[in-house]
DNA sequence: TAAAATAAAATCGTACACAATCTTTCAAAG
DNA sequence: CTTTGAAAGATTGTGTACGATTTTATTTTA
């Protein structure tokens, strides 16, 4: 009985590295915005970074890029993503579409394990914005729409919305929202009273216009970024 | 200015295959029955088949996985999917939540490019019933929902799709319809009528419907099914 | 000096070899 | 006859070598 024997655990040597650790450290970089959009994911650099070959390396690139993160490009390799403004305008309409339902859906289940998880998370970013960690306020605004779709009991939506979530943070990074989170706690919190209420159609027009404000608040003008070391961005626990 | 220079085409010895084509033929294979659920997809076996090197053949049934088409399981391989029953009504939600939206965008966006795609695919699904292939018309039904989802003009929207009605396909597989097609086509066509006439609340009303109809004609008792032999299913145009 | 051609370096694409793991077979014991 | 265990076979997991392509650097030429 192997409790260890995932697809992408790997023991080589005594020492054993776990392909979704990677994965998720470099999603969660991009995620983050420790990974700039554009910047080249190097096969050879990453692998050394992580102390895996290039055949499990390929492997979680690819995935990534079946997350629409990361570009991939013949004979050029690995790139984060870089939006479009058309796909920036088709990903909030995909998450307005799951999203709303999943608000409504959350609402009528209200449990008290909707309300615990919801609550702790409210904790989490009031305590960031207390704290003023402007970073750390906006990895956990965009967590807030995950720990709901988690909630709404709908796992395939759920990971639908994971992936646009994703994608959103690339767009942010790409077109920087002119007051980044400004409304965006209060309209949480507002958020998370309606669905504890039961009140599923306020619940869904409420997530229709927190939405509309994120994105009517992005700047579609060509800026470019300097992009950041790999290293520092990706081994910093 | 080498146009065939795509991420996944090979040139090795004069001879070019295209790492899309097999993906899209087994794609094809799995949504249209040739490969029942559960089905191992050796890598060895389909190297042999298509020519390929298992490099590659494990990057196809690595974006397969990413589709959830296809099951990867640690140090056993891949499997064509056998969807739960969880994640049958999953699948049948999320349709219902996205189809339905697509189906009103599509109904208020009307233009004679919809008319068009739509009467030609209709087109084809009676002419498959009037010469009462039924393998044909299934294959028909199935493709008349990704035609109609990629006339909303919402691209990543109509990508969900394609996945959701990819895994229904497994799932009809799985839990045999009773009367796989009886109404179907009626409504398909009445749907048509609906959204070319601009009618948007009546046609998410009626896609609504009918993807319960669909759901609810399943048959949840365990069967199984003899598997196929791999190469007769995937090497016949 | 600028443009074009060429050479060199960097990077990706693929196959393959070998290791790790799982499955099957078959014999021996209970 | 069933169960247990071990060995053989089959299959997947991963690193690495080599070829193909792209990018960068250098030289040549006008």
């Amino acid at each position: 009985m192997n409790k260890t024997s995932t697809l992408s655990t790997a023991s080589v040597g005594g020492e054993t590295v776990d392909s979704d650790q990677i994965y998720n450290r470099i999603f969660d970089a991009i995620v983050d915005h420790n990974l700039a959009p554009g910047t080249h994911l190097k096969e050879d650099e990453l692998c050394e970074i992580f102390g895996i070959g290039r055949t499990r390396m390929r492997a979680v690139l690819s995935r990534l890029s079946a997350d629409h993160v990361v570009d991939l490009v013949a004979n050029r390799g690995a790139f984060v993503a870089q939006p479009s403004v058309e796909e920036a305008r088709e990903v909030f309409r995909a998450r307005r579409v799951i999203e709303c339902h999943l608000a409504e859906r959350a609402a009528r289940n209200a449990s008290d394990t909707i309300r615990e998880a919801m609550h702790a998370h409210l904790q989490h970013e009031n305590h960031a914005r207390a704290a003023g960690d402007v970073v750390q306020v906006i990895k956990r605004c965009g967590k807030y729409h995950q720990v709901l779709a988690d909630q709404a009991d709908s796992p395939i939506m759920a990971h639908f919305v994971r992936e646009l979530i994703a994608r959103s943070s690339l767009i942010i990074a790409v077109y920087e929202a002119k007051n980044p989170d400004e409304a965006e706690l209060e309209e949480h919190t507002r958020l998370t009273e309606l669905i504890l209420e039961g009140k599923g159609a306020e619940a869904a027009t409420l997530m229709d216009s927190h939405l509309r404000g994120i994105e009517g608040r992005l700047d579609f003008s060509s800026k470019d970024k300097g992009k950041l070391d790999l290293r520092s961005s990706l081994l910093n626990k």
